[in-house]
RNA sequence: AAACGACUCC
């Protein structure tokens, strides 16, 4: 069972989900029974294909099986939904996941935070991010990220720093993907000088600037209209050993 | 642990 579920799963990770769903249907012939972690990696599947119906649908068949979802199971489906800006049919499975006695897990906040922030509820997920530490679910790395995100994404850029430096002197300071995060909130909000600051302080630090790092400075730079200050970047990234990519 | 969340452009 272990090894078709790791085919099922990599079909999946490609998109043949078609071919995934084939498998199960051999798996049951054969009388290797599917488990849960099976029937998530398919639902995974069709949730990354944003066919919610179809995830839906396994996730009941699942239950009709005698088999119980686990927070895995749950987390994918939240995804989905969440991706597919499907809030409503997520918030309520966030309430069925607490009401059938099962936490959610760290991974199910910062999905449903990121669901929120995507259609703009701001105030909801600043709520939930309270309440997660609440039931003793500490925020993460990816879910301060997902919050900073959020903010920028929202025009809260300054919310979003002010957030940053109360996280204060955690690993946060030394993440590379938050600076990233926060130059991009802060120039797609036409606010270059906090994105010069940003990128000035990360290199006080001592954190690499990665690609990605400089590809938003660069955007950033262009959608001023400073070309000039883009050049540079390009030719600071040859110097430093991170071409262009 | 065989399954889930994060950064630019596309």
């Amino acid at each position: 069972v272990k090894i078709y579920t790791i085919l099922v799963d990599a079909l999946c990770k490609e998109g043949k989900v078609e071919d995934a769903d084939g498998v199960i249907h051999f798996m049951i012939q054969r009388g290797q029974h599917p488990n849960v972690v099976t029937y998530t990696s398919l639902i995974d599947g069709y949730c990354l294909r944003g066919e919610m119906r179809k995830a839906r649908e396994v996730f009941d068949l699942m239950g009709f099986r005698g088999l119980v979802p686990s927070v895995v199971t749950y987390n994918s489906l939240l995804n989905g939904y969440c991706k597919n800006l499907k809030i409503e049919e997520a918030l309520l499975l966030f309430h069925e996941i607490i009401k059938k006695g099962m936490k959610p897990n760290v991974i199910t906040y910062s999905t449903m935070l990121q669901g929120l922030f995507r259609v703009g509820r701001c105030k909801a997920a600043c709520e939930l991010f309270n309440e997660m530490r609440v039931h003793n679910q500490i925020p993460d790395k990816c879910t301060c990220r997902i919050v900073l995100e959020g903010l920028c994404n929202n025009n809260q850029v300054d919310e979003a720093l002010s957030l940053f430096h109360l996280m204060g002197d955690n690993k946060l300071n030394s993440d590379i993907v938050v600076y990233n995060v926060l130059i991009d909130g802060a120039s797609k909000n036409r606010k270059l000088d906090i994105a010069r600051n940003l990128f000035k302080d990360l290199v006080v630090k001592g954190l690499q600037p990665n690609v990605r790092t400089y590809n938003v400075m660069v955007s950033g730079f262009c959608r001023e209209g400073l070309m000039g200050e883009a050049k540079e970047l390009l030719v600071e990234m040859e110097e430093s050993g991170c071409p262009p990519d």
